[in-house]
Formats: C-alpha cells, structure tokens, sequence
DNA sequence: AAAATCGTTAAGAGAGGGCT
DNA sequence: AGCCCTCTCTTAACGATTTT
C-alpha cells in the first residue's frame, strides 16, 4: 500500500480540529470598575518651627534656633521625616538642641592640632637678610657676580622654601659646594646668553615705535632659550630639588613665559598643564561612566542617552578656566529639585569640588544666571579705566578702585597707569551697528578709514589707525599701555580691503586665535574681517566676469 | 614682569542612618 | 539615646594659571 492510499483513507480532506477562537493581543475590555477617588500625596506644610517629641514647638537651647535641622540645609535624603532634637550636657545641664549643635558639641572634644602661625613681616625680613648674606658669601667664593641670582625667593605663609641654599650647603660639613656653586652659575651664563637671542636680531637704527608691526618684533624669546629652559627646568627642579620660583631665578624666565598662550605659535603655550584629573590623562572615557557610582540619584547613567553632550562638556571643561566655569554652571543647572552632583560634575569635566562649589553658590547667588562674569583683574582695570575718564582729576579713585574689583576682595597692589585723556569714545550703538556690517551692499562705499575712525570713539575699545606703507591698520590700545608691544601688536586688525586674498585669510586666522584666548572685543574685529574677505570675493568675481 | 585669580587637595561641617 | 560611620558639600592653604 503506497503513502498516499494510506493518507486518503485515514486523513479527512476537511480538519476535524475544532477552530481556535482568535487569540486578542490586549486584554478584553472589564466591566468597569467605581471610579476611585485619587489620593494624591499631601506635601509637608511648610512651618516656621519644628516640633519636640512631645509635640511643643522646638528651640535650640543653645542658638536658639526654632529647627532641629534649617529648611535650607534639609536635604531629600530624609524625605519627610522629622529628625530628633540631639542632647548635650553643659555644666551638669542637658540642653536639647539642634542638629548641628549637637553635632558641634560632639566634635568640639576631639583633639585638634592647633596650626602654626603665620611668619611675621620680621621673620620674612630676617630671612631675605641671611639669604643676601649668603649670596656674597658665593660671590666672594667664586668672583662671579651672577652669584647674586643663588638664593630662593619663595617665603609664602608659614616657613621660608630655601631650596637653593639647602642644595649648595653640603649636608656634613655644613659649607658651601663649590661644585655645586659652579654648576648653578654656569646654567645662568648659558641662560644669559640664550636669553639675549631674540625673534629679530636687534638693530638700534631702527626707531621703537609703538606701531610698529612684525611678528614678536624682537621681543620674543629665541626657540633655543625656550628649548633651554624647558629641559634645564625640569633637571633642576627633579635631580636638584629646587622649587618653581628658584628655578625662574637661576634660568630668568617668569611665570608668564611658561604659560602666556602664543598669539605666533600653533601650539601656543611652552607648557601644558600638569595638575588635573583631564591633564595627567586620568579622565574615564564617557561610555565607561555608567559604572560608576556617582550619588543616589544615579547622574552617571545619563552617559547613556547624552554621550555627545558629555563629550561637548568635556572638551569645553579643557579649553580655559572661563570656559570650565560656564560649563560647571550648565551641568549644575536644577530640573526639579534635583541638579547634577559634585562627582558626576567632576567625572565628566576633571575639575575637583572647589570650583564646582563656588561656581554653584555664584550662579544660585546671581538668580541662575550662568555667566561666569569677567576674570577678576580684568574687571578691575575695566571699572577703573571708566572711573578714571569719568574723574580725570580725582587721584583717590585709584584707591577706591582697589576695593571695587572683582568680589570686592581683591586689593591689587600694583602701581597704576595713568589713563589717556585725549582718547574718544564709540558709544554701544556704533559697536553694534559695526558688528552688523553688511559687505554685501557696500562694495563701492566701503571706506576703511572711515571704519577706523568710528572704532576710535568706541566705549570699550580704544583704537588708533597706523599706517605701514600702502596698508592701513586698526590696532586696539589699552588704556596706559599695559599690554606688552608684542601683544598690542598681535591684536592689529588690518583694515584695508585692497589686500591680497593670503594677506587676509593669514589675520582671519590671527583673530581666530585671539577670539580662542578669550578676547570678545575681537568678535567686532571677526565680524569686519569678514566682511572685507566677502568684498574681496566679490571684486574678484566682477573682474573675472569683465 | 608682576601680581591677582583660580584650581587642587585635604580637612572640616552638617545631614542621614545603622547598630547597640 | 548615644555612638559612629558614610555621604555630600564647603573651606583654607598652597601653588598653578591668567591677567594687565
């Protein structure tokens, strides 16, 4: 019997199955319930004291204070429950007092090492004496004049640094090394004579003028001090053990040449940083954060859904300290009740408690406005410079000034400029309408000159047109010419649209540059700039056309 | 170059909560 | 209730960074 006589007579050609009924993917409608009356979640009445055990309004018997724990200070960890009023004892009393008086008390008996003063003016003064002292000690041991530059500068609170005497004494005999004296004076002729070395080779016959342009004009250092300095830097502060500011002695270098940002070099600074989580290169990479435990409230776990935003953060965090700032005041920014916290903030940008911690007061303080406001110098010389064209005769604005800067804290103690009284002043207005420049309409017109001389009235800016040949240029001053030449000269702003298409596309870069090191006045010069490049286009594109 | 500001670090302060 | 630990944020000293 074949397969399928078999199947014919025991398979029916209809299914005997019984139809399933179809099967519905959602639950099928209930009858409807009563309707439930919505409890909603009464929130704690806001009181103006807290209550005892018993029920009777609460006062600390030692602050008085009507709560055991300040509103301001009640974090959601406690959610609404009523903390207990602790209990100290004073003079066989037992107070019931507030939570932080409680806490104070209980710690007010732990030992505490008691600090070291602060060294007094004549300490200071006596240490200076010894270090002078000992200098011509070198210098009669050695006859080398450059013996003066072997003693350290660094006295800041509590005790004097006095590395280098420390490195030149010989620790048994307890006199000086004559070999280590040489070795140290020679490393100041060979900074001497590297110092020397300039950009520009100096020629007397050419006048120091002001307006005078060329990159470092001479006054930048040769590339073979810096290799110098940098190398000999870190022998004599790792092998040598002599601190920063020795160092800056012996080699003649500041703190400025370390870290003042290039306006002529790519990589702009001769130093990178070396503190911070984001410098020594111990950031975690953003996808790793999920696994990190920040708080309770979980924050790393936005690295899930916002990584290019965190990345965006961390690659601001890093460009400057202001940008850091504004950054911390972004990430820390309240939805609900609740912001970032400090760890997530510090995982994400490098940047340790402190300065998330004030930027946070700052921003609650100015009502959630994030922006970080001016560098605190900066501000001073911007408020004296109005004060002063306002008062031209009024000497003590200066000192008034001293205690105006910044948070008020700062008493700058630098002598001050006077402030140039002939300049002329741009109102706003004129600064805005600059801004909006249209080059696309004004191609005949355009007259740079006439630019130039309304930038000279400008509020903020203080401008001069200098000319160097057939170009014309728009170079910003400070008031009492506190910048370097170098820098005054970076900041020129060519102003004439018959340059070259090079010529101009080499000053965008350089204001591309400038606006990078945070210089905003520059944005007015950006926005010129370009126009003069789509002018210089356009003109192009109609010759080509004739 | 000089000097002030600001970041890092460690310790302190206050809150929350577990254990006895 | 009292002790003690952890968590989160603040403060102060020092030194790096930024400003004029």
């Amino acid at each position: 019997m074949s397969a399928t006589e078999d199947n014919s007579q025991q398979t029916p050609r209809c299914s005997q199955r019984k139809k399933k009924m179809k099967e519905r993917f959602s639950p099928p409608p209930q009858p409807k319930s009563k309707p439930r009356k919505r409890l909603l979640k009464q929130p704690r009445p806001i009181q103006s004291y807290d209550l005892t055990p018993d029920g009777r309004p609460f006062s600390c018997q030692k602050c008085l204070s009507p709560y055991i724990i300040h509103p301001a200070r009640h974090t959601k960890r406690s959610g609404n429950k009523r903390m207990k009023p602790r209990y100290i004892t004073v003079d066989d009393d037992r107070l019931m007092v507030c939570n932080a008086c409680g806490l104070a008390a209980s710690r007010a008996n732990r030992p505490v090492e008691p600090k070291p003063p602060k060294a007094s003016e004549e300490e200071k003064q006596n240490y200076f004496q010894e270090s002078l002292q000992f200098t011509q000690l070198l210098l009669q041991l050695t006859g080398d004049a450059n013996a003066e530059r072997l003693n350290c500068p660094n006295f800041l609170s509590r005790n004097p640094c006095d590395c280098v005497r420390r490195f030149i004494i010989d620790a048994e005999s307890g006199v000086p090394s004559l070999e280590r004296t040489q070795t140290l004076l020679g490393l100041i002729t060979d900074a001497k004579g590297l110092s020397s070395e300039k950009c520009y080779k100096h020629d007397p016959s050419i006048e120091k003028k002001p307006g005078r342009i060329g990159i470092g004009n001479g006054q930048k250092r040769s590339a073979q001090y810096s290799q110098f300095v940098l190398k000999t830097r870190e022998h004599l502060r790792n092998e040598f053990s002599l601190c920063e500011k020795a160092v800056q002695r012996i080699l003649g270098y500041s703190n400025n040449f370390l870290h003042k940002r290039l306006k002529t070099e790519q990589d702009n600074r001769r130093v990178t940083r070396v503190k911070g989580k984001a410098a020594l290169g111990s950031l975690l990479p953003i996808a790793e954060l999920p696994n990190e435990y920040c708080c309770q409230q979980q924050c790393t776990l936005m690295a899930w859904d916002y990584p290019v935003l965190l990345e965006q953060w961390r690659q601001r965090a890093q460009q400057s300290q202001a940008e850091a700032r504004l950054v911390i005041a972004e990430m820390k920014i309240p939805a609900g009740l609740r912001t970032n916290c400090y760890t997530f903030v510090s995982l994400v940008t490098g940047l340790s408690s402190g300065p998330i911690s004030k930027v946070s007061a700052k921003v609650k303080a100015a009502g959630g406005d994030r922006e970080p406001g001016q560098h605190g110098r900066r501000a001073f010389w911007h408020n004296y410079a109005q004060a002063a064209a306002m008062e031209p005769d009024d000497d003590d604005c200066r000192e008034r000034h001293r205690f105006n800067s910044a948070d008020g804290s700062a008493a700058c103690n630098e002598s001050l400029p006077a402030v140039d009284s002939n300049s002329e002043f741009m109102n706003h207005e004129d600064l805005m309408n600059a801004q909006s420049y249209d080059p696309t309409g004004q191609t005949a017109d355009f007259n740079a000159t006439s630019v130039a001389e309304s930038f000279k009235k400008s509020d903020d800016l203080h401008c001069d047109i200098v000319e160097l040949g057939s170009v014309k240029l728009l170079q910003e001053t400070t008031p009492g010419d506190l910048l370097s030449q170098h820098e005054q000269l970076m900041d020129t702003i060519f102003v004439e649209p018959s340059l070259d298409q090079a010529s101009l596309d080499q000053q965008a870069e350089l204001l591309v540059v400038n606006m990078d090191n945070g210089n905003s006045q520059l944005n007015t010069f950006g926005n010129i700039l370009k126009g003069f490049q789509e002018v210089s286009k356009r003109n192009e594109a109609i010759n080509n056309i004739e």
